[in-house]
DNA sequence: AGCAGAGCGGAACAGTCCGTTCCAGTAGTT
DNA sequence: AACTACTGGAACGGACTGTTCCGCTCTGCT
């Protein structure tokens, strides 16, 4: 029962497997991607993709839940450590490298536009606001932060790394916990000057999911 | 001879302009926007672009060349500030806010890989890396910036910056410089921690412009 | 052993989009 | 009045893509 090899359901398990992490890749190294890129990339042909998923956005859809869930895991265990009495600044400095690591931010980011919302996606999208809140606000409290910083700079200043891409993944990942760093330095508290401009406003934010 | 709102040299200069203009807001918004827009946004006919440029191609070359020279200029004037015997920090700064100012970043680099480059475009990138070596090889000399920061870092710190965008344009230049302000304060020399990973390559730069 | 059908590959289809061409019209210039 | 530089925008040809559909395979059950 662990991984008989032959027989078809187990064949559909694993393309399942196969094909989300294809589109993954596929999307998350172009948006814009046609829905064949993923098939081939996956090896599988386009009816193993229409025979689970009803149309391209709802694919998307699929995705970017996934990504939004991977975040709220990692918003979620950082608030946890705060909890249980971890130092402010490491928890949030690891749940940045989280993120950064899993990459989720640039799928969700990227996708923004390119398909409807989702009533159960919103519902997540919601909550993982309310824990990013509550993350930054008691990290912020801690003093670990600099206070002229909002919830809404963080979530810009993840996409700003997730816009770096060079040379492979692993490239990419290596550059991008390079920029993380520099950025956490000036994240930290106490700043050495003002920001410059109100922070972004949540409105600006959602305006993007519309189009 | 100044401005005769009337005759045909007269408007055909205007357009010129107003062509060149349209073309840099549309491509700053969307890079693969279609030449159509370009028109409607410049109120003008196709024809008009056809006339002048004699592909969609060309015309991206020309904005981009356009683009790099204003970068040459910039990095031209903070050298000349320095041998001026200006601080090797506002020189530094102020450069960046210029080059975020100009948004020529942007274009740039969203252009990358959508039309093949030219060899005059070629020289201008070479210089402008000279320019480039120059400036941050003095400062850091200085003791301005942090001594692990190289010039491609610079180059890649400018990309995330660019790809920053919400709202309006004025709304997006407003939130560019609040985050340039806090990288500038991670750049600046002392650093509170050692950076992770190589600095990027210049191949690795160099490798998307092909294909 | 044999069969029904779940699951699959991939060609075909229908629609969209875009760069470029082309032609008729307009207004300066001679 | 004739000429021509310039323009607007419709039309064309080609590329691309999401989705459907058909024929095949091979399993799981009887």
């Amino acid at each position: 029962m662990t991984k008989p090899l032959s027989g078809r359901k187990a064949q559909a398990a694993r393309n399942d497997e196969v094909i989300l992490e294809a589109a993954r890749a596929v999307f998350l190294d172009d948006p814009g991607a046609p829905i064949a890129a993923v098939a081939e990339r996956a090896g599988v042909g386009i009816s193993a993709l229409y025979r689970r998923y009803p149309s391209k956005e709802e694919l998307l859809r699929k995705l970017c839940s996934d990504g939004l869930i991977a975040y709220i895991a990692a918003a979620q265990a950082a608030v946890d450590e705060l909890d249980a009495g971890g130092d402010a600044w490491p928890a949030f400095a690891g749940f940045m490298r989280r993120v950064v690591d899993a990459g989720s931010t640039s799928l969700t980011i990227r996708l923004a536009g390119t398909f409807t919302p989702n009533e159960q996606l919103y519902r997540d999208a919601v909550h993982a606001d309310e824990l990013n809140r509550q993350l930054i606000g008691r990290v912020r409290d801690a003093g670990a932060v600099r206070d002229d910083i909002e919830v809404a700079d963080v979530g810009l200043i993840l996409e700003q790394i997730a816009s770096v891409r060079l040379g492979n993944d692993q490239r990419t990942g290596e550059l991008r916990h390079r920029y993380l760093a520099l950025i956490l330095e000036a994240l930290r508290h106490p700043g050495r000057g003002e920001l410059p401009g109100p922070p972004p406003r949540p409105e600006e934010l959602a305006a993007r999911w519309s189009t």
